[in-house]
DNA sequence: ACTGAAAGACACAGACT
DNA sequence: AGTCTGTGTCTTTCAGT
């Protein structure tokens, strides 16, 4: 069935995405729940090969997942805040423990290696000031190894998007 | 926090969301495409209580959106930069036409308004540095009333999760 | 690679407890 | 609010072009 093992996928483009592949994909990003039979009206096709082609993304692992994005605030998460982090130490092995810390912590949706003064940056997502003084406080601040903490909040969301492809 | 127009009801509860709503919510994150037979068996329901529970939220706004996720690197879109605006003019004019424009560069898949000396950070996607260098040049900076800009690399992902209810 | 048809799984609505 | 049952629509497979 398969021509190539797709173990060591993770860094190059698994093959050529054509003009129907990425149509699918805009459509996809958009909407998950999009039927294969309207994706195939739309691109002038029959659900088979569209069925096939979202298939072979699937497996190739073009497509990831397909998320439930909920409101922020009705689900009682209205603050965001982005807050930079530096560790005192840098091997590997202090590394390893602060990226471990920081994916129990439910309230960093998003943490990035990043250049410049700071190793990383975090998304953090909380009810309120409150809240998040606890996490800054009794969690963050708490983690081994941590060196210099600063927080940014968030007073307004301008654009927020999934679409990679265009 | 979010701002509140008087129009919406973008900002409170809409109801109470009991446990069930919650495990549903927390099965449909991880995967949009979940049956309603499925979830209704892992939380020991039917599946109408479960269908009736998902339109609720869907049309209280809870339930934003399904979308589809695909692999950054796999599709040309490998770079991740973090980048920081401040306006030279401050007044609601020019904020609406900063706004109005980074809506239609389709490489900021996030903007948010923040506090700090900078007005605004951006979360840009490229296939690389050469395109990257290509955007901050002729399209970032030729913005008009464009203050001071600031690039921040995102050199590695941690962490990245949808999963705003756990 | 694609079309068209056909089987099985599913969402969704109705009658009822 | 929930279960059970039926109907129409969908995904998914298969034979044929």
């Amino acid at each position: 069935m398969e021509k190539t093992n797709a173990k060591d996928n993770a860094t190059l483009p698994a093959y050529a995405l054509d003009d129907k592949d990425l149509a699918i994909l805009r459509l996809l990003q958009q909407n998950a729940k999009i039927t294969v039979r309207d994706i195939a009206s739309q691109i002038h096709l029959s659900t088979t090969p569209v069925h096939e082609r979202i298939k072979r993304m699937e497996d190739s692992g073009i497509i990831k997942q397909y998320v439930t994005l909920v409101d922020h605030a009705k689900v009682r998460k209205g603050l965001m805040v982005i807050c930079y982090v530096s560790l005192k130490e840098h091997n590997k092995k202090s590394g390893a423990k602060f990226i471990k810390t920081i994916n129990e912590l439910h309230e960093v949706i998003e943490c990035y290696n990043i250049s410049g003064e700071f190793d990383f940056m975090l998304k953090v997502v909380a009810e309120n000031m409150d809240a998040y003084y606890d996490f800054h406080v009794n969690k963050l601040s708490q983690i081994e190894n941590m060196g210099h903490l600063q927080s940014v909040f968030v007073m307004g969301i301008i654009k927020q998007t999934h679409q990679l492809v265009n």
